[in-house]
DNA sequence: TTGAAAGCGCTAACAT
DNA sequence: ATGTTAGCGCTTTCAA
């Protein structure tokens, strides 16, 4: 609270001690008599002193800050992100600027701004092939991915490990039964979508069960896009009994349309989504779908980083953490028995 | 991109003038000969001169940082403020350091740690009264609460205009021919919770409809303590035939314990709701709720801080915003007409 | 163990 | 219009 101007040379003064003595003090050095210490401290409360964090970065050259862009900071999944990662932060002793940037214009000035100001140590970039954005991706500057492994840039990543998740959805449906599962897939560009998507393959396969091109939707994790997959996944042959959307919103826009076409879930038709996504369980029906631990994936995410920063050595290693199935009621056994051989 | 470590003196050298004239010309002052900034153009370019940020903090004694807490930044209306705030911020030339602070405790320590330092020039503090922290807010210092208006405290603040919120949703309700209508309201530590309920009794009074305070079921938010009102509710006499969830979240609890009660919604019990979050659309039935610029509070609260921080003068002023009526599925006429007269 | 001197990179007076 | 001189508040040499 102590708005102080009170500057280190004021309480030299006041302990009766060079402000290099008070400076060594408040740096916990071993190098001061345990007196003296005790006189600088009793100023120091006396006089309500506190360090000026500035001046501090302008003699030591670090400003113990790191910046954070995302998308947006609306996204569950991005706010998690950051709100771990901003915890992390902040108990290693840094602040996080979190910044949204909608395109890749944006991303570029605002990555310029920070990094040539030399106001940030290091940047977490949420969703880099969000667009094009990574290719402002500063380089020789402590960065870490998240969401995405780098294609070629040298930077260190974490992220969910996407190929097991869409397995580990997609292995639900075949333990139901279901031998036709479409999937509903995020943008491509993205390596979430693309991981995904070769997890759900790998599942079909190793279920005995065969991909079909065609039972795939490519969506853009808009609940519009989930609603706009069912018409045409409706329109396929042979018709799906269960459908994986790489996400809860896609899933849930899916869902909706169902209801609006008079279809059961899950009775005729089960769906698995990703993110287990607030009210997840509130929908109708509650939602089976994949929940992961992202503020965690933030948080690791900030530690990566920070010893980037810290130890100066530019890492490029990749880190993914699992989720796991939480079974609610959009999924059921398939009750076409007749399909089934 | 140029994580140059080059100095205004170095481009004073390059470009033969002193440094001083290179500050004049990054700082676009107009005592410079257009020849030689020319050339000192040329030399920044050159040299890809990037203005130390830091440095400019130490000189200015400006660190053109503002920080905003919120209880946790997952929470969409919560995320949306933030988002605004900061999206207004950096347009003006600032950055924001947004952070969590779960409790009062983490609140104070947040804050002391960032104002002492000197790091933030103002504060943004989202929902005061969710606690204590309000206790713990900087005196004499820029700070602009967000979602409810000062109790005492020397602050300017934005808000939703609570009031008329809870007005317009009874209103509708009451337009509908519902004679018993029930609330759930939210903490009533909160102001927002308070004006709300005054909203609310107010719309009945105009509506002709007197305020029964068994009606009213305290809940805290959350999804859960709307599923634990409906038992509350229904075992009330008169029994309601409409509820005023005073958000969301509790809105979808309600329904859900509705449904599960094999009571059908809107037709037996109508139901609004306040925020109009992400996917209310998608619930069944799609919610009725009130909706609100929820980004624009946080601009507005950013513009008014920053206003604030440059003029050096405190003030209490504070600002509203209002919310708009959207008509979905989740409220319909009562078909009770006996009870009607 | 303590102090003095010299910056960190910039801006703000003041001179010229 | 331009240059010179001082700091901003701290840390980091280097001496004592």
């Amino acid at each position: 609270m102590s708005r102080s101007r009170i500057t280190i040379r004021e309480v030299a003064a006041h302990a009766g001690v060079s402000h290099q003595t008070v400076s060594r003090v408040i740096n916990g050095s071993e190098r001061v008599n345990p007196e003296t210490r005790e006189r600088v401290e009793a100023a120091i409360a006396e006089l309500g002193y506190s360090p000026n964090a500035v001046a501090r970065s302008m003699a030591r050259g670090r400003t113990c800050m790191l910046g954070c862009i995302a998308p947006n900071l609306t996204d569950y999944t991005f706010a998690s992100v950051i709100e771990g990662a901003e915890r992390q932060a902040r108990q290693s002793g840094y602040y996080l600027v979190s910044s949204s940037a909608k395109d890749a214009g944006t991303f570029a000035s605002l990555v310029e701004e920070l990094v040539s100001s030399r106001r940030i140590e290091g940047l977490l970039v949420i969703n880099p092939y969000a667009d094009d954005r990574h290719k402002y991706v500063p380089v020789s500057f402590p960065v870490v991915y998240i969401g995405a492994r780098p294609r070629g840039e040298q930077v260190s990543s974490v992220s969910l490990d996407d190929v097991d998740v869409a397995r580990q959805a997609t292995r639900h449906l075949l333990e139901l039964g279901h031998h036709h599962i479409a999937m509903i897939t995020g943008p491509m560009e993205e390596d979430c979508s693309q991981d995904r998507y070769q997890g759900y393959k790998q599942a079909l396969q190793e279920g005995g069960s065969s991909y079909n091109p065609d039972l795939v939707f490519y969506g853009d994790w808009s609940a519009t896009s989930g609603y706009e997959a069912f018409d045409y996944l409706m329109g396929r042959t042979p018709l799906p009994t269960a459908v994986f959307a790489q996400n809860d919103r896609m899933a849930v826009g899916l869902i909706r349309a169902a209801r609006e076409a008079g279809m059961n879930v899950p009775g005729q038709l089960s769906v698995v989504g990703v993110d287990d996504m607030p009210l997840a369980s509130y929908f109708d029906p509650p939602l089976t779908t994949m929940r992961q631990e992202i503020a965690e994936l933030g948080g690791l995410a900030a530690r990566i980083l920070i010893k980037v920063v810290e130890e100066q050595q530019s890492s490029s290693e990749h880190f993914s953490v699992l989720a796991n199935l939480v079974v609610r009621q959009s999924t059921a056994p398939t009750c076409r028995d007749d399909v089934r051989r």
